[in-house]
DNA sequence: GAGCCCAGACCGTCCAGCCGGTATGCACGC
DNA sequence: GCGTGCATACCGGCTGGACGGTCTGGGCTC
């Protein structure tokens, strides 16, 4: 007979990090509390405690789980490129434009730049978690800057979308999205 | 005889912000309290109170007073350029281009994004507070896509910057902002 | 029965906001 | 000029409540 607990350990983790961050997405810094966490879970604040002793061990448990789905998400997108080169990069301009369509990815970025700014440690673990995209990623030997542009202008469509900075139509979304395809198309 | 207080209100008020302001940059938002602030400054936590009645007061006042600096400086910069079109587009881009030799600026963004995390309503104050750039910025009726364009990789470097998550060296800067001259120049 | 996993009451600290008080200046009437 | 009354600006100790973290106990699995 197979163990069957109602949830394993790491169900009850994960199920944590998960709430904590959806709490962080919506209401900000300010609503990340411990209490509020375990209100939304079927958990006591002593299993949330059980398992992140502290509450920032709980913010390097969320940056770290972040940056383990933004990371795998880029990842998965930068499989269907045949090209050889600035993969990655591309894959995430890619997932930058399909932002709107995919609710989660509105959330992990809220919840990581939340994270960022309750404390600046926290940006750099961050950094830390996600330059494997950069470096993991071969470079067209011309055109070097390419990716590093590629790179910029993602990130500040993400960014714009999470912090609801401009609009962008979704026209102008197929259009910076056709920049991958055909640089010089009409 | 004019009334000469050691300060005005006017003064303190904005002693009390800029102090604010550069609380929240440094140490994020954990680092955010009243008595933070009034710790660096010759003022007691009442006159805080008194300007600022809430820490949401504050946090409003901080938002609004960078929103001011940010269009203030990307209008002056725009100022210097005698195209017709995009000028507010093009001028956040200089600006974002030459963050790093500008230390007030980096605080400047630091701090607003620590208030935008803080509470979601605050991001929305900032927008409302900005997208004067973008209302206020004649469009060239070919090419319209472009203003976005620069806006987002603008905005793109400026996050970077602030949260330290890319490394642009100083050549990599200089070829982004050769874009706003010559776009197809080798 | 031992060890992991969790429940939830409880505690201590920290911080936002309050409040009583002081100083200074201004607008009066006289 | 001078006293009175009122408003603005500011001080700083205090408190109530929120929140992070502790602790004791109990069940479930092996």
């Amino acid at each position: 007979m197979l163990p069957v607990p109602r949830r394993t350990a790491e169900q009850t983790r994960q199920l944590i990090l998960d709430t904590a961050i959806a709490v962080a997405a919506e209401g900000g810094s300010l609503a990340l509390t411990l209490d509020a966490v375990v209100e939304r879970l079927p958990v006591s604040k002593g299993a949330l405690l059980h398992h992140f002793p502290t509450k920032a061990a709980l913010l390097e448990g969320m940056i770290d789980e972040l940056a383990r789905q933004h990371v795998d998400e880029v990842r998965a997108e930068a499989a269907k490129d045949p090209e050889p080169y600035n993969r990655n990069a591309r894959a995430a301009m890619r997932v930058s434009v399909n932002n709107p369509g995919d609710q989660q990815d509105l959330v992990l970025g809220r919840a990581a730049l939340v994270a960022c700014a309750i404390d600046p440690a926290l940006a750099r673990r961050w950094r830390a978690g996600t330059d494997v995209l950069a470096q993991d990623d071969p470079v067209d030997p011309a055109g070097r800057d390419d990716a590093l542009m590629l790179r910029l202008l993602a990130n500040g469509l993400w960014m714009s979308d999470l912090l609801g900075l401009f609009d962008v139509t979704p026209d102008q979304r197929r259009a910076i999205g056709a920049l991958l395809t055909g640089p010089n198309a009409p």
